[in-house]
DNA sequence: ACCTGAACACCGTTCAAGT
DNA sequence: ACCTGAACACCGTTCAAGT
């Protein structure tokens, strides 16, 4: 017996609840397919295979970060801030960040913030290559420290870190390693340093 | 009929072997126990699943990533030579990243450069807390670059980019974001920028 | 102490067959 | 055009049984 009118669209939401309440690892086809109440087989007539159905959700999902409204005085604040809020939203989808992972598509999570980028870079003076590797520069790093910060969260237990780092005698130099990150305060000193220094003068290097 | 002598050197040098010629998604149980010429289930004596296999594996290989011999005159240029060994090292060793990152254990790839970092800030003037910061910054950005450039590459065909991105009338920074990266010197840069501003003289903010 | 095969509870995907 | 069940070729893991 048939089912009524199974479409891409209502796949894609349940395949979403599914990831949203349980995770990317619980989105099976055949999970997927006793959920949405259909044999296994109609989910692949429609998407194809899981792999697209992937590529799919990450693409809805980023399109729906939404808008990015810098705040700040000077370029270098707006673009901390514009760093700030896609960390905030990605973090906002652990999920997706896996999903991402899993597909390759790391660079989907460049594009929400592209935008906004361009335009303050644009604004700090920067034209040309050097403003486009700027952008890509603040791109990366934020990427880069989402994917490190949510890996490190969901590591096993605390391993015994034999650090046999020498502090070289500076004591609060090995309490301080010793001690866990302050991802967030970690994030915005690296992303502002990055930022000062691409957007000051040219001619500083080469 | 019980096969000679199985140990858990043997098991990873087997599994170290599969890894490497067929990728971390061939190390399956199976596979290795076939390898190995035993029973999938005698694997599991010695190294009880397949999650503590690949912490073990992890562990093994960024053991064996070496010393870091820093080079160049300034501190600033023998942290981005750090760094540069760092991800080299890394790119040298596609699948551990890979298998870091599937067992949530990116942590490992901060290890292998600290203590040369540790160094290299020490020598900067940098002290306490300030020098722990820099070291971390260095090592999120170079880990977490290197994350991101490994799932780009292994990503799936080309996707049409969509680039909604205006280049307020800059037609060289359109074109040039239309480029694919310069993984390299995108690298070198970001790094470079980063450590300057962080070795910069104290009290510039805050 | 160490190894074994059988079994359990899963996967993604294909394919011929239905309507 | 869309949906179905059966089947294939896999997984990781457990467990009782062997030596």
């Amino acid at each position: 017996m048939a089912r009524a009118s199974l479409t891409r669209e209502e796949i894609l939401d349940t395949a979403a609840d599914l990831v949203k309440q349980h995770g990317p690892e619980a989105l099976t086809m055949r999970k997927l397919a006793a959920e949405l109440g259909t044999a296994v087989t109609s989910i692949y007539w429609h998407v194809g295979n899981r792999e697209s159905l992937l590529d799919a959700l990450v693409r809805r999902t980023v399109a729906g970060l939404g808008e990015f409204r810098p705040a700040g005085r000077t370029p270098v604040e707006r673009i901390v801030s514009v760093a700030r809020i896609l960390r905030r939203r990605l973090r906002d989808h652990p999920h997706l960040i896996a999903m991402v992972h899993e597909r390759g598509l790391t660079e989907r999570m460049f594009l929400p913030a592209q935008q906004a980028l361009v335009r303050e870079v644009h604004a700090a003076g920067l034209r040309g290559a050097r403003a486009a590797e700027a952008v890509r520069a603040v791109q990366f790093q934020v990427v880069g420290f989402v994917l490190v910060e949510r890996n490190r969260e969901r590591a096993p237990a605390q391993q015994p870190a034999e650090e046999t780092t020498t502090a070289y005698g500076d004591p609060a130099l090995a309490r301080a390693l010793a001690r866990p990150v302050n991802q967030e305060r970690l994030f915005v000193t690296s992303v502002r340093a990055l930022t000062q220094s691409l957007l000051e003068s040219p001619g500083g290097n080469k």
